[in-house]
DNA sequence: GAATCTGTCTACCATTTGGTAAGTGAGCAT
DNA sequence: ATGCTCACTTACCAAATGGTAGACAGATTC
């Protein structure tokens, strides 16, 4: 249990190598080496987990040394807070288009699930390390948890005003918010659990999932038109 | 990523120490060596994780040498092993108990979210393992669930057996049943996501996460008396 | 052509890791 | 008293870990 605190990438890569491009989508292609090294991290610390991912390995991998890797980033603390940072960016940024087009009540609400499955079939390792950093606990967790402030505040907010609206049933908006939250993000990476369940975990079966959910969170969620608008019940 | 692979704890402890207490509650008191071991193993392995978990760090924690541990189990691997299956047979036991006394419909649902709740109070360690193994893979996530697979198979069949009543909405019993997993233990477990969103994990809160987690899963689930049995909408 | 900068590598190093080998002392049966 | 098992310890060890120091080749700049 080493240190795992500040470190703000004082090399090379004060935030990413030269051009910042922030969502290098898929397997390393003719990216920078200090955005392979990200990339390869982020799978890595996704999947393996950050205890279990070591330098040598992730450098044999990109076939690179440990050293090449030091040059970029001063520390492993390091490279995890840049891959924080910037799979920060990336969620936000892919949560924020989803909700640019999206209009209101559960239509919205179906967008930004929808956009997390998305998510899901194109870099599962994003949603991945979401849970891996949540397990790792701060700072780690604090760091990425503030960089997805200003969403949880819109979609705490919104919430709030659909039960204001008396289109959604009444809940605290934060523990409804964690609700969908554990929901969703379960439904995605419990690969294991899936497994036990008899479901392998393929794209076939991710779409099932995504039906799955939706029907769900809309049952649980949404107050049908002729239904009374309950207090808490 | 060592192996982690099978190892049947052929030392000392074939299973546990001598009576074999299953169920040991709370801090080491007056418990076998082996006992012992295996509670602060369950601790450190839910909190810090197993890699994070090193066998000198456990030994100090326990006021013994890494050697001790090491006569009591093989190897690491084989701690974790007997780890899950004391927590799975506990694990088990709460939850047979829980269904013991329960009806059947909402009640029945109810019942068994309770149950989780009030582990979740008294033993998070048990839950946070649960997370942890999962996490991990297999082999140990294999035995985890092989040893919960009657439960599963219970709650699956349940379930069916509650839709095809009409009294349940209809949903793919075991996706519905990996909802219901994810929602209860990430509202459990999800200590940091609660943190981010400015709920201390206080007992207090524990009990209003139960409240609104037991509202929203029976408006997902439960069809209301006067409402029509839709086939899937 | 000399100096500098960049990106990578080789060579180390201290520490920690899981694990082995070989005791040691207490209790107990013969 | 002797031999034996039990519980635990000290003494090691090889491998792996994160990290430092310094060299080297290729550009770029002066």
């Amino acid at each position: 249990m080493p240190g795992r605190s500040s470190a703000d990438a004082g090399g090379p890569a004060g935030g990413a190598g030269a051009p910042a491009v922030i969502g290098a989508g898929g397997v390393a292609a003719g990216l920078s080496t200090s955005d392979r090294i990200l990339s390869a991290a982020l799978a890595s610390f996704a999947t393996r987990g950050y205890d279990a991912t070591s330098l040598d390995a992730l450098a044999k991998g990109l076939e690179l040394t440990k050293q090449s890797i030091l040059y970029w980033f001063p520390s492993k603390d390091a490279v995890l807070e840049a891959v924080i940072a910037w799979s920060a960016a990336d969620l936000s940024g892919a949560l924020e288009t989803a909700l640019r087009g999206a209009g209101t009540g559960w239509v919205r609400v179906e967008a930004v699930v929808r956009s997390v499955f998305r998510l899901a079939a194109r870099q599962p390792e994003l949603l991945g390390l979401l849970r891996e950093v949540s397990r790792l606990g701060p700072p780690a967790a604090t760091q990425m948890f503030v960089a997805l402030e200003p969403l949880v505040q819109r979609a705490s907010a919104f919430l709030e005003a659909e039960m204001d609206a008396g289109t959604m049933r009444r809940h605290d908006p934060r523990l409804l918010l964690l609700a969908i939250y554990s929901t969703v993000i379960g439904m995605v990476t419990e690969v294991e659990v899936l497994r036990a369940l008899g479901e392998e975990p393929t794209a076939r079966s991710l779409v099932r999932r995504r039906t799955d959910v939706l029907a769900l969170l809309r049952s649980a969620l949404v107050i049908a038109p002729g239904e009374q608008a309950r207090p808490q019940d």
